[in-house]
DNA sequence: GCCTGGAGCGC
DNA sequence: AGGCGCTCCAGGC
């Protein structure tokens, strides 16, 4: 200490001192906090751990105790290095500037404090009286309210959703957030459209959400009316701009001045002025968090409702816009909320909500690779072992690599199998069966103690001396066993099964691994979940890889059954949803006089393959001339058929037609009741809305002026057409042993198809739609 | 089959 | 000393 004071520092760097977090960096970097993987993730270096068992031992010998030393000194440095790799010190100095407060407060996280500054800082300038800070002493009544609510609440639990009428509320629950249980509602999380998709997905983000929200509806204290009851305050704001959306403004502003110095900036000054930016943007997107904390002195429940509310809305009818609109007319609406294009995937497994992985494209000095990108999943998180996280991973690794589904089906099968095998051989090392469990108390503090595996071996550690790693926030390590002699499904409760990594080797043939739970319990439900989308496996297959009994595994989900789209294989979206509202493409029959509705290659060749019964050679061939005209002329006898140019002409012919459809720009009003249609634009101005966008029956109507029909309607009816013609990609559709037969058919339907095909892709291609204006498009076939 | 407690993710 | 939303496991009834 003394040492420490001569040295009279200005700043002290060590990982982990004062149980310092970087918090926010952390978060975004989204790295644990362990200085091993700190180093592994944020500088890609290895730094070796000792386990603290070995520190006694290692001061036996000079030798030892000098690599000890060593690497005391490399975590030293590797935390030195840390920082200036998270660029800490210069981003807390911008944000303590920002908000006015101190910066060794910043330093320690303390991220509601630093906006509570901010505030202060804001209504005193603007001589607001503040708010004091609630004190503590109601923390046991307000938890014991809680409870009493929640008990009245729980039979008609009826959430905001519905008009917000939930009379009862937490009104006298005001500032607590209890144990448990939502104070408000939050993010909306729309259902996702799970499987695999091999198109290009992009990920669209809005631009700082909650500080526009803010700032458009302009909510604050001060222009807000709050009621007593509790309930969410409606959006009849004052004219005045509030303290808040004010102060959000300026941050904004700030933000988009220091860019455009950065413009013109060079070296060592860019990375200043880009900390100062991204420390500008943090500060704005920290507000919200600070109004909804319950312990904050600016908490306001309501306001931090109405705000997540309108976010709920706002994505709400984003999506609205974008299912009828493909491109981005979201920025007109919401004129002053921009929508990045954050990311661009190559493929993506949608398995739940929030639980996905992709292939992200990324550039890299206009070079491109790819990176598998994992959320949610399980092998993410800490409480699965390593066996099945590393057998997970390999199973998405095949999943996402592009191979055909067969060849991704077969050698998970495989993998399954061996590991099996190598399992029940032993030959899986100790350290892969380990599973990992938070404590989020002492374990005493269990009530339920008897059912959790991590608390049953740390009360254990406890018992038996351990001084460290068994207290309230360590992790506890831990494998399932099963007694030596006892057969391996135990009638135990498995918590009474797991042994500490110590206890197995300590007692050597005690216990042994309880491999039937790792197949049931750890390899088999990751696994399973993963392939849950995938055609040419099911439940039963996988876990009869595993050895495991199959009937028991057998698909009992609703959803996989109802999932189930027959022949679209890997694909999960299916042509008939895609194309939906596409015109047919109508064809004239070449026997008499009337037209049809062309089906789509792959469907008449489909219908011919899988009639097994005549597989005449004869037979298919007249079936595929049979869909080349109307169905009510009979097919005896040597009827017309149409040339491949005859059929290119009239795709080309209604090609053209939905182009001249397209630029006769009919706008049509998107208000319900009103539906004015016109083809000029309304060219009176008003506040807030873009120019020529006002239907023209304002102010009767308010609605906005939109396109009938969009780009993306032109487009889509593209697609459909080329995906009728397509006589290539199908093929994928099919199971390999399908595919020969399927192959010589198309074959056939190529010559005659093809022509009509090119053409209308070429269209396509050109209009390029997401990527190139469309405005130039030329027609020239 | 439904419920609860607990953990650990996503954003 | 930020928030809520969403699986998923065990076990009790």
């Amino acid at each position: 200490m003394i040492e420490l004071y001569k040295l009279d520092s200005d700043v002290l760097v060590g990982h982990n001192i004062s149980g310092f977090d970087l918090d926010i960096l952390l978060h975004r970097a989204q790295v644990s906090y362990s200085l091993t993987q700190l180093s592994k993730t944020q500088l890609n270096k290895d730094c070796k751990e000792i386990a603290s068992e070995d520190i006694p031992r290692m001061f036996q010998t000079s030798e030892l105790l000098m690599e000890l030393i060593e690497y005391g000194e490399t975590d030293a440095w590797l935390s030195m290095e840390l920082m200036f790799h998270l660029s800490v010190l210069p981003l807390t100095r911008q944000l303590t500037n920002i908000s006015g407060n101190l910066w060794g407060k910043t330093l320690q996280g303390a991220r509601a404090q630093r906006v509570e500054y901010l505030l202060l800082h804001a209504y005193h300038a603007k001589k607001y009286i503040v708010p004091d800070k609630s004190s503590l002493h109601t923390k046991e009544t307000k938890v014991l309210k809680r409870r009493i609510t929640h008990g009245v609440e729980d039979g008609n639990r009826d959430y905001e959703d519905n008009n917000g009428v939930n009379l009862e509320e937490e009104a006298h629950n005001e500032s607590g957030k209890g144990k448990k249980g939502p104070a408000y509602a939050c993010g909306l999380v729309l259902e996702p459209k799970r499987g695999l998709r091999d198109k290009y997905v992009l990920l669209l983000d809005f631009n700082s959400l909650y500080p526009f929200i803010i700032q458009e509806y302009n909510i604050c204290f001060t222009t807000v009316e709050r009621f007593p009851d509790g309930l969410v305050p409606s959006l009849l704001s004052s004219k005045t701009a509030g303290v808040l959306p004010e102060l959000l403004k300026n941050l904004v502003q700030r933000r988009r001045m220091v860019k455009s110095w950065m413009k013109n900036a060079s070296g060592i000054k860019v990375q200043q002025l880009d900390i100062q930016q991204q420390a500008l943007k943090l500060t704005a997107n920290s507000m919200y968090g600070c109004l909804g904390f319950s312990n904050s002195r600016f908490y306001a429940k309501p306001l931090a409702e109405l705000i997540t509310q309108q976010g709920r809305e706002i994505l709400q009818s984003t999506v609205d816009l974008v299912q009828n609109n493909l491109n981005l007319e979201v920025n007109k609406k919401y004129r002053r909320l921009e929508i990045d294009l954050d990311g661009l995937y190559k493929r993506m497994l949608l398995l739940k909500k929030k639980k996905y992985a992709a292939v992200k494209v990324q550039f890299k000095d206009g070079i491109s690779y790819e990176v598998i990108e994992r959320k949610g999943l399980d092998m993410v998180r800490r409480d699965w072992s390593l066996l099945s996280k590393e057998l997970g991973d390999f199973c998405l690794t095949q999943i996402l690599s592009g191979r055909s589904c067969e060849d991704v089906v077969e050698s998970i099968h495989n993998s399954l199998m061996k590991v099996q095998e190598e399992m029940r051989n032993g030959q899986v090392v100790l350290k892969k069966y380990i599973i990992t469990k938070t404590l989020t108390k002492p374990p005493e503090a269990y009530p339920d103690a008897k059912n959790q595996p991590h608390v049953q071996v740390a009360l254990r550690m406890k018992q038996s001396g351990y001084s460290t790693g068994c207290s309230a926030g360590d992790t506890i390590p831990h494998i399932i066993c099963c007694e030596q002699g006892s057969s391996s499904s135990n009638s135990t409760g498995i918590a009474y099964r797991a042994r500490h990594p110590d206890e197995l080797k300590k007692d050597k043939g005690k216990w042994m691994i309880d491999i039937d739970y790792y197949l049931s319990q750890q390899i088999y439900p990751v696994v399973s979940r993963l392939c849950a989308s995938i055609q040419g496996t099911s439940p039963g297959r996988l876990a009869d890889c595993l050895g495991l009994d199959s009937s028991k595994f057998q698909s009992t989900s609703t959803e996989a059954v109802s999932n189930d789209t027959g022949n679209a294989l890997l694909f999960a979206v299916d042509d008939e949803e895609r194309y939906q509202g596409c015109e047919p493409l109508t064809l004239p029959c070449p026997s008499c006089s009337g037209t049809f509705n062309c089906p789509s290659v792959f469907s008449s060749i489909r219908a011919v393959v899988e009639k097994p019964a005549k597989m005449q050679q004869e037979e298919s061939t007249s079936n595929f001339w049979r869909m080349l005209c109307c169905p009510k002329c009979p097919e005896e006898g040597d009827m017309d058929r149409m040339s491949p140019e005859m059929i290119a002409n009239q795709v080309k012919r209604q090609v053209e037609g939905f182009i001249s459809m397209y630029y006769k720009g009919l706008m049509t009003c998107d208000d319900e009741t009103c539906k004015h249609t016109t083809r000029s634009v309304n060219l009176r101005v008003f506040s807030g809305s873009e120019k020529g966008m006002v239907c023209p029956n304002h102010p009767r109507c308010n609605g906005r002026l939109v396109r009938k029909y969009t780009e993306a309607d032109l487009y889509k009816q593209l697609a459909y057409f080329c995906h009728l013609l397509d006589t290539t990609r199908c093929v994928e559709k099919m199971e390999t042993t399908a595919r020969i037969t399927v192959e010589k058919e198309l074959g056939k339907v190529r010559p005659v198809v093809g022509l009509a095909a090119n053409t209308v892709q070429r269209i396509r291609d050109r209009c390029s739609f997401g990527w190139v204006q469309m405005n130039d498009l030329i027609v020239t076939c």
